[in-house]
DNA sequence: TTTCGATATTCCCTTAAGTATATTACGTTA
DNA sequence: TAACGTAATATACTTAAGGGAATATCGAAA
């Protein structure tokens, strides 16, 4: 699925209709939602978490922090990094990360149908503008 | 509906599971959302925006803007202000008003479902704790 | 015409989320 | 063992959302 830059979806500033999110909690809040679920893709693309927040505009600081509150809250680990070695180091998708990022997308498109079938009962209350 | 201090639902920090939000877009952003519902509903309810803010426990000021946003971008009022008289005047919810509530609600309640129904393709990633 | 309570509006402050930057830790390779 | 690039971590800065308070405005009723 080719979904570049696709992240930026939550700023193209809305035309009228119904919206929505979704997302998993896990113990500590927020699992995986679709910021975190691009930033795993993009780690698997780049190998580098580093790499990986800057392709998404993102400081590493906060991608580290998405990474590390993601694997804390799984049972098993989603990204494995290394430090040191040939390149400094880097960071991996494990299975167990490609599962959660198809799952979240299953989630995601179920969501996605759902949204496009009940924006048809609106209507009523959007269209015709009111000047004041 | 009892829907009492509903609108603490988004504190109540999660526990594991799917979770969403929906709102309604309009043409400057966001048009409806859960907390804009509540306070429609509080205003029906006490006839005053300042009643209504105080009950929710948000400012005067940010009730305000939340209900001057949602009458730029309707249509047809959803709530008509009176200023000065007898007690310094009120604020009504309009049959317009009454509309969007029930529309809003309409989506929340198929949205719920939704993400009951959905929820059960979960449980894989979630469950045992891995201690690290 | 004075009083009263809510709307309408402005200004300043706080807080949280994220950014920016700097430093240290690390381990392979040259 | 020096160099390199990334992870890991700490600190300071920026910014936006909302809170709080102050003030003006309004109109019915006493």
């Amino acid at each position: 699925m080719h979904r570049k830059k696709a992240h930026f979806i939550k700023k193209e500033r809305s035309s009228p209709g119904l919206r929505g999110r979704i997302w998993i909690d896990g113990s500590e809040g927020t699992f995986l939602g679709y910021g975190r679920i691009i930033l795993l893709e993009l780690i698997r693309e780049h190998g580098s978490i580093t790499k990986a927040a800057k392709s998404m505009e993102i400081s590493y600081r906060h991608a580290w922090e998405l990474v590390d509150s993601m694997n804390r809250q799984s049972p098993k680990l989603l990204v494995e990094a290394t430090t040191g070695g040939r390149n400094g180091g880097g960071a991996r998708l494990t299975e167990e990360g490609e599962k959660a990022v198809n799952l979240f997308w299953k989630f995601y498109e179920d969501f996605q149908d759902f949204l496009k079938h009940e924006e048809k009962k609106l209507s009523s209350l959007l269209h015709k503008r009111r000047v004041r």
